[in-house]
DNA sequence: ATGAAAGCGCTAACAA
DNA sequence: TTGTTAGCGCTTTCAT
């Protein structure tokens, strides 16, 4: 069943038939009905691929992601489909697991436009694009690529705030406990949290970097405990950490945020969930998705070249992790 | 740059270069060789649209998913992901948000099959995707249809081995706090629960329903302590609300697994980092993965129409949050 | 406003 | 073993 199948239904030529489906204004109503009516009876759908490959186009945006159990990621996903899909366009997820060749979206025909969230083999995969001269675009990156417009949270400003907030809670013993510290937004949040601490004239109590789990969080927690050098604030580099470090002082019998106020970071869902639910830092998810998309957008229209990186504040949450040093 | 331009720059006629392309054997050596050099100086690549239109076949399984924050889904992803780029096929995943007509892969010629997991508008998925003729696999889903294979998992039996691994224990007052009852998954685990303490000769000490989250079990097990009646042990429908239970508990200094024993469902990943690692059930994620994509592509084949529904024996993970009665 | 003809890039049928 | 020809289903000139 084809286009020529509506034509021979409606007495039209194929031709008006595509008019109809690509809605050109140069098509008397009458014939516009006919049209319309034997598409619906036949309940005909023009074949995609045929239209692709006439068009040079797809309609369809590939998304790459590594990871499907993270609140942050799946906030982002879900901006990205709803406002590509008003602009007609059709979001596709990849898992990005194989080798970078081995991805079948990036292909210059099967995608009209490639975005990369949090892409873990960053620079391989911006040579492989740009070599394929597929539009794509970076969310929550890690490097700065010439000609390739990304969107990334201010992690810096994230860390200063979170750290900013203890400060001004009183606390002056304020650990800090990052990600791994290969990751460029661990970097930042850790600057961040120590420019807040000089310029209140503080220096750090302690750092720490470690998984982005709830495991390792607990066993630095645990640590501390144990040398018995506790501060009496912990900023950490994510919601895990933050969930590990809380539950290994509660095991002590250290109470949050009595004894001890904890900052987290990304407001992972289920975390808000907890008690004491944690003060945190959101990555504006909805904004980074939907800048995404137009940057993407205008780079596939080949409109004007799109700002480098656009940087986006992180909006702090405070909630009941966090509470005024305690007078000793 | 297309398959003439290879043609030219080899020598040989574009038919030959097509048969390099799909391994045909009839094809002398020395040409190929000469095919193969000019594909690779030309960096070219076939173009997919032009292959999907001749041949009726895209190379793309579908998969549609409701959410990207659950362990769950991620393994099934992962395993489906895998399995099927061994099978030469590639996974594109679409968020279940729109109207069922609005998705995008439902389409006859955009993919050559679907997967469905966890399908929240099970029946309108069912019937467009009949409708359509497009072949289709279900995962984790609630109901039964004729000629539609699924694969879920016996959750029956994973309420049954976790309530019989109380008894076991030597519990007699044993509660269940379920997910959403409008859940088929839900209905069975609770069966399996009722099931095990009967043959033990013993009645349900409580039941109640809630939703799948953290915040829901604590506020259960919360009033169930404000109103004096605790069990001596919780079997709860997933993990997220035996962490709420535990939680709850906690706070209340009422310790897991010295006084009360609970166990969960799901094994999700980042509760599995908490203390007392919870006693849970693990759904074979792999297994539903591997035989949703051997059924799925026994459809698309046309080979011998697959049994209806596969039902998946689950794994009963003995951790920490579980222990013999106390002796009053 | 409408249609005939050409062509997008590829593969399959048939011939040589 | 290789190549010629036709055609997948659609859109886009270019006439009319």
């Amino acid at each position: 069943m084809n286009i020529h199948d509506v034509a021979k239904k409606s007495g039209l030529s194929v031709v008006t038939v595509s008019r109809v489906l690509n809605n050109s204004p140069s098509v008397r109503e009458v014939n516009r009905q006919k049209v319309l009516k034997a598409i619906e009876e036949l309940n005909y759908q023009p074949n995609s691929a045929a239209r692709s490959l006439v068009r040079g186009k797809t309609g369809v945006i590939g998304m790459s992601i590594t990871n499907f159990n993270d609140s942050f990621y799946d906030r982002v996903i879900r901006v990205v489909n709803r406002k590509l899909a008003e602009q007609g366009y059709f979001l596709a997820l990849s898992i990005a697991e194989n080798e970078v060749e081995d991805n079948f979206l990036f292909q210059r025909d099967r995608v009209d436009g490639i975005i990369l969230l949090s892409p873990l083999r960053e620079n391989e995969y911006v040579v492989e694009l740009k070599r394929k001269n597929i539009p794509f675009v970076l969310l929550d990156n890690q490097f700065q690529h010439e000609d390739v417009p990304s969107v990334v949270v201010d992690n810096y400003q994230g860390g200063y705030e979170a750290t900013r907030h203890l400060i001004d809670l009183g606390h002056t013993q304020i650990a800090h406990i990052g990600g791994p510290s290969v990751f460029l937004s661990v970097e930042e949040r850790k600057r961040g949290y120590v420019q807040a601490l000089n310029e209140a004239g503080l220096t750090p109590f302690g750092m720490e970097f470690c998984g982005f789990t709830v495991s390792s969080g607990y066993e630095v927690a645990k640590r501390w405990i144990r040398e018995d050098k506790l501060p009496t604030a912990i900023f950490s580099g994510d919601d895990f950490i933050a969930l590990g470090v809380v539950q290994a002082l509660r095991e002590e019998g250290i109470l949050v945020p009595h004894d001890i106020s904890v900052v987290g970071f990304d407001d992972q869902q289920f975390v808000g969930e907890f008690f004491p639910r944690l003060t945190t830092v959101r990555q504006p998810e909805a904004q980074m998705g939907s800048i995404g998309v137009d940057l993407l957008l205008q780079l596939i229209n080949g409109e004007v070249m799109p700002a480098a990186v656009t940087k986006l504040a992180p909006q702090f949450l405070v909630r009941e992790s966090t509470a005024p040093v305690r007078q000793t």
